[in-house]
DNA sequence: TATTGTTATACTCTATAACTATA
DNA sequence: TATAGTTATAGAGTATAACAATA
């Protein structure tokens, strides 16, 4: 459990088991990002939406399954983000059923805005490692997430221009 | 933003920045917990309950400062647990206002359960990696943790029994 | 008076089911 | 008929403010 106090068993004084290590990075990076975002009131499933409209402008559809949520659920995020001025709805031209959702030029600017900051905390927590494991570490973290896309067969990389 | 596609401006194909890396690697773990949770009908915060309750028996107040809640958001977690017979309320005897919440049985079987599925799932993403960068991962993790939390003034490893 | 916990209230987030409009 | 999206509804999770009981 990643929330378990330092002494996992069979574990000398000073060591984390491999997974709760993982684990409670994991926690400590989604949560810098919480805190981090409601500095500007946004939830994390709010700063999801504005990262994933910054390269696309997707149906209501599309947007149920890049963020893995139910369409109705959709319905109400985007309603939220519209009320605040950060995203628009407009009805497809090619199918009047659809509903393309982008980002306005205020909600380009927050995503922008919380990306840099974001950018920050994760460097800082990184400062603390000797400059080779600086390295290493987010190439050890980009090897996991390439082998776990591919094991799902997805290529990470794969572009829409080739 | 953590959510945004592959193609960080400024790298090459093939690369995550390191920001990119580590976000979605935690992305990753955090979504891999949520998945797994949900299939015992749990959320990440009740999750977090059972967890913290494995070896403290906490008053409502300290479980409050543990889950960095409102004690009134704790009331309604408590009381969720409780009816689902996880977790159980008894009054302090040492100081009548105070409620000392504890995991029952039930609550306590089904925290192991869940560690040890979760740690299957972390073992399987770690098992692409070859066995020496398999055992670096978690090292640096860890590295970043007990750095980030010393400089908020606080030993991982302190000890009660000393 | 101060602290512990609960209640009342309001809002976000989520899903299921039923609905409307378009294809 | 099938698909895209919304609405109605219900419940979890969260915070703020007001409250009761105990210290």
């Amino acid at each position: 459990m990643a929330s378990r106090s330092a002494g996992a068993p069979g574990k000398a004084r000073g060591e984390l088991s491999a997974v709760d290590a993982l684990a409670q990075l994991s926690f400590l990076i989604h949560g810098a990002l919480e805190r981090r975002v409601a500095e500007h009131d946004l939830s994390i499933i709010q700063t999801r939406l504005l990262g994933v409209l910054r390269d696309r402008t997707p149906t209501m559809n599309e947007l149920a399954k890049l963020l893995e949520l139910d369409k109705s659920s959709i319905t109400g995020l985007v309603s939220r983000a519209e009320r605040r001025g950060l995203v628009a709805r407009a009805t497809s031209s090619a199918d009047r059923r659809a509903v393309l959702v982008s980002l306005t030029a205020a909600g380009r600017s927050l995503a922008s805005a919380i990306a840099s900051r974001f950018e920050a905390d994760v460097s800082m927590m990184l400062e603390s490692l000797p400059p080779s494991d600086r390295k290493a570490l987010p190439r050890l973290a980009s090897q996991v997430l390439v082998d776990h896309a591919s094991r799902q067969g997805i290529d990470l990389f794969a572009t829409t221009d080739s």
